[in-house]
DNA sequence: GCTGCCGTTCTCTATGAGTGAACATACCTC
DNA sequence: GAGGTATGTTCACTCATAGAGAACGGCAGC
């Protein structure tokens, strides 16, 4: 038996989720092969999946179902910080004209909970739902540098995966970064988590002054490199997540 | 076994994630109780859950994890007119100052995939992520008026089910009022799916005339009586329900 | 220091998750 | 039309496993 997944039929069941989600719009035997599963198997968990409501069967297709927006909304009310910054995030958005993002930090990486574009933004390489490792964008530094020591050990010691040529992957520099992002208040994120990409990114840290959001801006390496700007948006995103996290309180 | 969930440990895994919902920060031993498992039963589909990124641990405690987000986010994609209706429900929020929502058809019933709330509203019964049944509500019952005769035979036939004390639970009467909505593009519920609330609603139908959703607004019963204001409110909800419609061609 | 609760970890067994084959049906191609 | 090859569904089968129950160690409160 796996011990990472005791129960494995409900792990073959969030495989079954996932292959779905790939592929928006399959039928059984399809799934079948991209699971290594036989097709009474995958019938079965379709089946019972439909009727949880988490699957929706279309002719002979099945896609996400919405059953699923329950769970979700429910899992992001537990976190208040996702109400207070919502408008703060839509309004980075509106003033900078770019991506601005909300990160939550839960059980050691980073969410993407509320993302909003402004007017000229790009399809960012994230988007809503996402998850992400800790050490290798501006947002999850910031969390990163308001964290216990243990836990920046522990990503160090999981070894720091490189996401892109420029993705921090040595610790003694991670540590060294951290301690200068708790002087400014600021990280930033020069194509280390996406080419092509850069963000500015500030903590929301709770009473005892551990991160448990971040807030940022990205946009494409050409629009975030302008001196004024890049200070401008780094103003703009260290207000906005200073006022979220008075409003927390 | 039960013939409706053929994998019994993925609706067992899905009771647990449910309980958790309804509890909001829970334990093993709770847990078991709540659900008649073993404590060890729970522990497992616990760790699987959790290893899974559906749900996270704190402490001692279990809450939904954000994981699910990723799933939801995919399962809305899948129907164009969410990107579309959202800024429109919007303004219909903030001219009504009610509650306005979208109901997307999905599976024989209608779910909640988007809600904002106008400046002066209370904290509707529905909310983001629920379903309803369409015969008890506004935005079913003109879901239901745009849809092929077959499903409501369906509906009917599996029985009219009392929401409220006013819930139509008469076929025939059902039937009849559906005929008057094809006529105005619109539907009334008077306290039919929460007492204390009215709300009104027009359906989003596509190319062949069926209908994928429905745009409504809602709100307490004192609110929502006064002649021009019902007149104007019942205005906008269909003129905003025609230009989404629109929109998504 | 005892009692009671907690989460975790055993062992154990009946159940059911998964396989593979057979089936009905639909859609092409020849 | 007949034959071929997809599809989804339904069998019977069997070994793995989901779940039960007891025992463990840790922690908190009388």
């Amino acid at each position: 038996m796996n011990d990472e997944y005791p129960v494995k039929a409900t792990h073959t069941s969030v495989r079954v989720l996932r292959a779905v989600m790939g592929a928006r719009g399959v039928g059984v035997s399809e799934l079948a092969r991209r699971l290594d599963l036989s097709k009474s198997a995958v019938h079965k968990h379709l089946q019972t999946l439909t009727a949880l409501g988490l699957l929706a069967r279309e002719g002979d297709d099945y896609y996400l179902g919405l059953g699923l927006l329950k769970f979700a909304v429910a899992a992001r009310e537990r976190f208040r910080v996702y109400e207070v910054a919502l408008p703060a995030v839509e309004q980075l958005a509106d003033v900078s004209g770019c991506v601005a993002s909300l990160l939550v930090y839960e059980s050691g990486r980073g969410v993407v909970v509320a993302q909003t574009r402004g007017d000229d933004a790009l399809t960012p390489p994230l988007s809503e739902g996402d998850a992400v490792p800790l050490h290798a964008n501006a947002a999850g530094k910031t969390i990163l540098a308001y964290r216990p020591a243990e836990e920046v050990d522990r990503v160090v010691a999981a070894g720091l995966e490189a996401v892109t040529e420029n993705t921090i992957t040595d610790g003694e520099r991670l540590r060294r970064e951290l301690g200068s992002i708790r002087d400014r208040r600021v990280a930033f994120d020069r194509e280390e988590s996406a080419t092509g990409w850069r963000s500015v990114a500030s903590p929301v840290t709770d009473s005892r002054q551990r991160a448990v959001a971040a807030v940022s801006v990205s946009g494409p390496t050409d629009r975030m490199s302008g001196k004024t700007l890049e200070e401008d948006i780094t103003g703009l995103v260290v207000s906005t997540a200073k006022s979220v996290e008075n409003d927390l309180l």
